[in-house]
DNA sequence: AGCTGCAATGTGACCGGTAACATAGACCGA
DNA sequence: TCGGTCTATGTTACCGGTCACATTGCAGCT
């Protein structure tokens, strides 16, 4: 009994399956008459027209692809979020590939895989992309509309969004500097990812225009984002320098490991050490202290993929792409405080 | 030059469709030689096989349809990622639908969307569903592999997934009153939850068990389960109850709010007040104090409801469905002391 | 040599819609 | 009364694969 097609309801209906397409698309040069009995007919049938015939022949899947890594990383879940709810909005669904670690599910295997199933649009939100020059890349970016986020990628015809990572890694360090702090460290996120070359980058800046050194022992990279590395970034970070007195980490959970490991060292936070993190993870702010960092608008960075994808695959305009660069502002909070240890603001 | 079909490739290989066919497929009965000119064809034209022409004649999609509330949150997130990761395993796609509070769109039209593109399995992680009661859902389930997580739908057919939360509430509870604590209250997620309700159902359990009278005033619902409700929650419970030690908050942002809210007001967690939460999110182990909760395995639920329907999908037996509780363990970290102000263990 | 059998390949229908065009009344005006 | 026009509906091809079955060619056997 499962699986009726339209020309079941044509032949229940007494008409032909022209009628009833035209029924199910709601043209209206149909008598009510025969929309009525045509609808009767679906009903009885528990008729479904079937997305994927209507595809094949008209030539429309109505699908976008996201292909990002592990969404079970807030930062990605909250942009695979903006990015669905706006390509719902238009009328696209989305389906999403999640690259995890241990996974042999590579971005190739997704992208072929999105390929085959038609989509209209592309959104590839995967940082450490190994496919810069892959053929199949350049294929998907020739042939459909293409957003790349947050990743080092520059290819011709696809759009790109990016957080303004080096500047506010510089405004992160700034916003220490100008608290007085001079022996600043930094605990970066792991430096395949160009979010973090780039967040170092404006950390190195914000040094060079208060006219201070560049020190490599006051740079803690980290194999990953995570609270476990930040704990023993710190960890090292103190090792090297005890006299720091700020410290600007990457990420909100690379900042909060820090944070437990300077307080498992006697060390107040923000009273003897300031932090600044990026992100603006919800938590940040309930932290005690609360969290100073930068924030990422992920959300808004999904949508805005999702919205340029759906206006080209609908206006069917090549056009050449663009970069779009979102700010990420400083959000001042209680984990900084000035040299002489009065809380910031 | 987009879109070669099977038969451009056959054309340039001189061989017939099928025998492309045949190739891409994998199958051996096609000579070395055969297969080679195919290949080449099919790269010089940048073949790559419709997913969707596919579908339509082979009757089969490789497509599960996930239909979640709002994957931003980080609950949903998890068990997303989980029930992916598990589907790409067996070779399936996920194609979700997430709910959001503003959108108009509703899970009676993520349904329907899901039918239509024919999904073979169904996974519905939406606690509050208004649709018990709909032919839709009910076709639905008689016509493939349904799982429900986390919500209180009792469809025959069906298999349902959920946390054991009755328990939870009860020994989150218990770990305090064991801990000597007699006037506990609970700040609870919003009622209309499954989930609130059995973990509040499982608090009065424990206080009944210890022989305790419930107390109406101990109980804040909220209206959602984050930060801020949390906050506010704390704030009418202690004005309430001056006298409470002890909170077991139903979220671990409830716990986090209502510390903060706590601490404004002078009380030291644990040592004047102690709290529990539920969730165990990843930031739960770094805040001061390490937060004592009880730990959901969101993402072995996801994984699990993949494996079901999997199972289901694959093997094409109609199981009657089976109800699949998963317990949250209590991690005892540093959110509650023994009510002479002891840190426990 | 002639026949059988199997492997390699080809043919045509079909999946369930949509699109373009065909047809049949009904209405209308000259 | 009859052709012309418009509207409701029907017919047929097509989208790009897979499937079942037909055909071809050659090896191996008697």
């Amino acid at each position: 009994m499962k699986g009726a097609t339209i020309r079941d309801v044509a032949r229940r209906a007494r008409v032909s399956h022209q009628t009833v397409s035209r029924v199910i698309n709601g043209q209206d040069n149909v008598t009510a008459e025969t929309r009525e009995r045509v609808l009767r007919a679906i009903g009885e049938l528990e008729y479904v027209p079937s997305a994927v015939a209507r595809s094949l022949s008209s030539q429309r899947t109505h699908t976008l692809g996201m292909v990002t890594t592990d969404v079970s990383d807030h930062f990605f879940a909250e942009a695979v979020a903006g990015a669905e709810a706006e390509a719902r909005k238009r009328g696209f669904f989305l389906i999403i590939g999640s690259i995890e670690e241990g996974s042999e599910d590579d971005e190739r295997t997704y992208l072929r895989l999105m390929l085959e199933r038609r989509v209209e649009g592309l959104i590839i939100a995967v940082p450490r992309l190994r496919l810069a020059e892959d053929d199949l890349l350049g294929d998907a970016v020739a042939r459909l509309p293409t957003v790349f986020v947050a990743s080092d990628v520059e290819l011709p015809g696809a759009d790109h969004i990016d957080i303004d990572n080096r500047r506010g890694g510089a405004e992160a360090t700034g916003h220490l500097l100008a608290q007085g702090h001079r022996v600043v460290g930094t605990i970066t996120g792991p430096l395949d990812w160009p979010s973090a070359r780039s967040r170092l980058d404006g950390y190195r800046d914000a040094l060079r225009e208060a006219g201070l050194a560049a020190d490599r022992a006051l740079v803690e990279p980290c194999v990953d984002w995570g609270l476990e590395s930040g704990r023993r970034a710190a960890e090292r970070l103190i090792a090297s320098n005890p006299k720091v007195t700020a410290v600007f980490a990457q990420s909100d959970l690379l900042a909060l490991g820090a944070i437990a490991t300077l307080r498992a060292h006697g060390k107040r936070v923000p009273d003897d050490v300031s932090v600044v993190g990026f992100d603006d993870i919800a938590v940040a702010s309930v932290f005690d202290p609360p969290l100073t960092t930068m924030r990422q608008p992920m959300r808004e960075v999904g949508e805005l993929a999702a919205q340029l994808i759906g206006d080209r695959a609908t206006s069917a305009k090549r056009s050449k792409g663009a970069r779009h660069v979102l700010r990420a502002p400083l959000v001042v909070r209680g984990s900084v405080a000035r040299l002489d240890g009065v809380r910031s603001r």
